[in-house]
RNA sequence: GGGUGUUUAGCUCAGUUGGUUAGAGCGCCAGCCUUACAAGCUGGAGGUCGUAGGUUCGAAUCCUGCAACACCCACCA
């Protein structure tokens, strides 16, 4: 925990702070008072690590909202947790374990298994530190891990009552496999990066020699406009096209394909079929599994071939050419080669027509025995032989280099092995329906609104989903075997049988986190009728980055096991990214720790430069400047309780005010305290920032301290000070959810103000039983009078001599403090007189002719605004608008017209 | 290939359901140590709101095309 410096004499010790608030369970959930509930399960982070700025950024927002939940009167519940995250914990355990000298693979399961416990135990105290330093509001009584037995009861429960409902099963299929974590993974866990790879054109031979199919009329030469598409070529024809094969130049010949419109044609290179079909594959290693040939049926070059039989070379084995639709003739040679076993497309059209599958390759990533001769070398050994063996066959028609996506694992960052395994299936199609249902009738808020449609769509294609991983960090599969074969799906053991030995996605226990810490607390019971005071819960937020991973899956299995949407309000938030607007990452070395932040600037600065200039769902750059802003605004805070603090009278109601100014600000207080309850309501964090920062600096700092100075002195001194104590604590409250230590400290050392802030709510700080009126222009109007005064004097370099007619007491000392410059009582001897806001100012200074340009200027822009103006009021404008706006209009040009002809007669009188 | 988002001051971003002088912070220029604060105060400069059209009395805001950038999804070997 931190301690900043505050200028000399002041010391800010933010651990303190907390420990005080816990020490009075400021955030405390009550637990019998089910009324007024706002329970908000916070997103566990993985227990492998540290809470990096991402984390800082949405523990944040949540604290903020838990803040302000409870300021307005809410029972706030803010539940913390940690996430054992399965795969990532594995990459990140194994190699710890490696640094400390120890092999992974000499552990067994179980030493495995509790060393890593150990591990995660050992990362969430860290975690939690850094939690709490954020100064995150959580009742940590209710704090949970996902491996804790009580969740993984529920966890376990709901894959049982999966299976009975006939909804796990277990199946042979293509999945996505890593060879570096040993484990399959499911699609959303894959991405792609962009590559450069080589395409090779390797030539399958006829079984028997044949007579070249005569496929196309004999072709006509070629020239004109043609652009390339991968290696056909698209024409624009200016008559009606051939039906005929062409020669293009030296680009060679080319068959007709189809036309796209009219003129438009595409056409293929044709290929020499003499000798056998080419295909175009990246990864000729994958050839020992291959059991067909795919052409497009409508392909003009290979219609005539297919359910002809070519060798595969190096296993000459003899295959068909087979037709598929989905084969598209403009990549490569149009013809496909078909392993089942290695290509999630070539799975699919191998069950559709029922093509032998050939597992070439196995979970090590080397070649099985299946590969013959290149049985256990590494797919890239084998490759790079096999293209050695296909040079020598002159089999190796050519290659070009292209750029392709290549799948990776999210989490370990190989390249997916696509592999037939038997593996646990979800399918959730009938909770997806449901879901949809529950959200289209409005039972789930979305922020920002726009991501709905992504869940929408989402929901709408799901897939089954992969759900066992080959993994020992996790929740055990509770099926039984005995001698392979699955006896039963239950949470006990099962006599003489024994368990299944993979674990659960991790997304599994995340994706019922929601219900299972409730249920783990005793807040609600499974499977009975859920209190809605608790359940489904108010909130979620998350990164706009684990939308699919978690928001989708929440609802999916939330909808499966309660039959409800398990939050009311999901909120997004984008990612931080750095100065240059990159993702922080640790490859990138860009990433910035935030308890860097803290130890330099204190833990309010960072809340406040991730609170600022951002909106829902949107990344957001975090910059030092930020940081630097923020902390001068604290400085700054500081000062202003600090002057408060001098001028300080302890008093609890505050029950009249003389002063009309006085009256003004404390009515714009409450006008303000409205204004953030009601942008704090929907989450308008940034913008609710913005307005109280303006209204602090601006106009407590710069006007009301300012002007206090003077009546400080005169006899509305006892209200003046009420009022500045009731002014501060209006805004420390409502900076509190922003930069709760900074406030608390401010309120309840400086200022000594009673109870801690962070117990404060709205009825505590509003005053029901004011209720004096004073129209704001008398505050409008002086503020007005100062600034003209203030630039004329900087104008004009040289102080000036005005005289008005005093509308509030003091009014003429406040003038003249604020504008430096001097009131006369003489109004006789004044040279110029200005209309300030209908009041009139005269005003006295040796370069009269320099007002008179300032005059002249003043004239020549109200001149503009009432032509532009007139131009409006005499067009269809005031038939077609509203009519309210239009007599607005007419009303500021009535104004405009009577502010210009007092200038013009004031310009007048001057010499 | 499909989808979404972004484009406003030198920089980072606001801009509520279209309403007529487009805002803030930082930076910049000029002047000030005025007894809370020089981490401050005062004043000022700076924008034809990506582009081309359209709808409208009226467009930064709504619609369409285009461009650039970003992200997401998909079975392209």
């Amino acid at each position: 925990m931190y301690k900043i410096k505050l200028g000399k004499d002041l010391v800010l010790d933010e651990s303190a702070i907390y420990e005080q608030w816990v020490k009075e369970s400021c955030f405390k959930f009550k637990k019998d008072s089910c009324d007024n509930n706002f329970i908000f399960v916070l997103p566990p982070p993985n227990a492998n690590g540290e809470l990096h700025l991402g984390h800082s950024f949405g523990y944040t927002i949540m604290d903020c909202i838990g803040r302000f939940k409870r300021q307005s009167g809410f029972n706030v519940l803010l539940v913390p947790g940690k996430d054992h995250a399965g795969i990532q914990t594995q990459v990140v355990f194994e190699k710890y374990l490696k640094s400390k000298g120890i092999n992974p693979a000499e552990l067994s399961r179980e030493e495995i298994y509790s060393k890593c416990y150990e591990f995660c135990m050992d990362r969430a105290q860290y975690m939690r530190a850094q939690e709490k330093s954020l100064g995150l509001g959580a009742d940590w009584d209710y704090e949970l891990f996902t491996l804790d037995p009580a969740v993984s009861e529920i966890v376990i429960d709901t894959f049982v009552k999966l299976y009975n409902d006939g909804l796990a099963y277990k199946a042979d299929r293509i999945v996505n496999w890593s060879v570096e974590s040993n484990t399959s993974i499911s699609d959303i866990e894959v991405e792609y990066v962009e590559q450069k790879g080589i395409l090779y054109y390797i030539l399958y031979p006829w079984v028997e020699r044949i007579q070249e199919a005569t496929l196309n009329e004999p072709a006509e030469n070629w020239t004109g406009d043609y652009e390339k598409l991968n290696n056909a070529v698209v024409i624009n024809f200016d008559s009606e096209p051939p039906s005929k094969s062409i020669k293009i130049n030296d680009l060679g010949e080319f068959v007709y394909f189809k036309s796209l419109d009219e003129r438009r044609c595409i056409f293929l290179p044709k290929f020499d079929t003499g000798r056998g079909i080419i295909v175009a594959t990246t990864r000729p290693e994958t050839m020992l599994g291959d059991s067909a040939v795919a052409v497009n049926p409508d392909d003009p070059r290979y219609g005539s071939l297919i359910g002809m039989e070519v060798v595969v070379p190096e296993t000459g084995r003899k295959v068909r050419i087979v037709a598929h639709k989905g084969v598209d003739p403009t990549y490569g040679t149009g013809a496909l080669k078909v392993t089942p076993a290695h290509d999630f497309f070539d799975f699919e059209i191998g069950k559709e027509l029922g093509l032998e599958v050939i597992q070439v390759i196995g979970k090590d990533g080397k070649i099985t025995e299946k590969g013959g001769r290149y049985s256990g070398l590494t797919t890239l050994e084998a490759r790079e032989r096999i293209l050695q063996s296909l040079k020598k066959q002159d089999l190796l028609i050519t290659s070009s280099e292209i750029t392709h996506k290549v799948p990776i694992s999210e989490r370990a960052k190989d390249i997916i092995e696509p592999l037939i395994t038997e593996q646990w299936w979800l399918n959730l199609s009938e909770a997806s329906e449901k879901a949809l249902n529950l959200i289209n009738s409005g039972e789930l808020e979305v922020y920002p609104s726009e991501f709905k449609n992504l869940i929408i769509h989402w929901l709408r294609n799901l897939k089954d989903w992969n759900v066992s991983r080959q993994l020992w960090w996790g929740h055990r599969i509770p099926a039984w075997y005995k001698s392979g074969k699955l006896v039963s799906v239950s949470k006990m053991p099962v006599p003489e049988c024994y368990q299944d030995s993979d674990t659960f996605d991790t997304w599994f226990s995340s994706g019922q986190w929601p219900y299972t810490t409730l249920a783990a607390k005793g807040l609600i019971e499974m499977d009975s009728n859920y209190d809605p005071s608790i359940y489904p819960t108010h909130m979620m937020v998350m990164g706009r980055d684990i939308l699919f991973f978690w928001a989708c899956r929440m609802i999916l299995l939330g909808v499966y096991r309660t039959g409800k949407i398990p939050f009311r309000k999901l909120y997004f938030h984008g990612l931080i990214l750095d100065e240059q607007g990159q993702k922080m990452s640790k490859s990138r070395g860009n990433g910035i720790e935030p308890g860097e932040i803290q130890q330099k600037y204190g833990t309010d600065v960072l809340r406040l430069s991730l609170l600022s200039g951002f909106s829902p769902g949107r990344d957001v750059r975090f910059t030092m400047a930020k940081c630097e802003a923020w902390a001068k605004f604290i400085n700054k805070l500081i000062n202003a309780s600090k002057f408060v603090s001098a001028n300080y009278t302890k008093s609890e109601r505050l029950t009249n005010l003389n002063h009309p100014l006085n009256v003004v600000w404390y009515q714009s207080s409450f006008q303000k305290l409205e204004e953030y309850k009601k942008g704090l309501n929907s989450f308008e964090f940034s913008s609710v920032l913005d307005n109280i920062y303006l209204y602090f600096w601006d106009t407590f700092c710069d006007w009301i301290i300012e002007i206090s100075k003077i009546l400080l002195k005169t006899e509305y001194q006892s209200e003046q000070k009420l009022l500045l104590s009731k002014l501060i604590e209006h805004i420390l409250f409502m900076f509190h959810p922003y930069a709760p230590f900074i406030t608390e400290y401010l309120h309840s050392e400086l200022l000594k103000f009673d109870g801690l802030l962070a117990k404060k709510r709205f009825d505590e700080v509003y005053d029901y039983n004011y209720h004096s009126h004073q129209d704001e222009a008398v505050f409008l109007n002086l503020k007005a009078i100062v600034k003209i005064l203030r630039r004329l004097k900087i104008f004009l370099k040289e102080p000036i001599k005005f005289w008005i007619e005093p509308q509030v007491p003091y009014e003429i000392d406040i003038i003249q403090k604020l504008s430096g410059c001097q009131h006369v009582q003489d109004a006789i001897s004044m040279d110029a007189s200005l209309l300030v806001n209908n009041r009139k100012v005269l005003l006295s200074a040796t370069q009269i002719s320099q007002i008179k340009s300032e005059y002249q200027k003043a004239v020549e822009q109200a001149e503009i605004r009432i032509s532009r103006l007139t131009d409006l009021l005499n067009s269809e404008f005031t038939t077609k608008a509203p009519s309210d706006l239009v007599e607005r209009e007419r009303k500021k040009l009535e104004d405009l017209i009577r502010e210009r002809d007092e200038l013009k007669a004031q310009l007048a009188n001057l010499n």
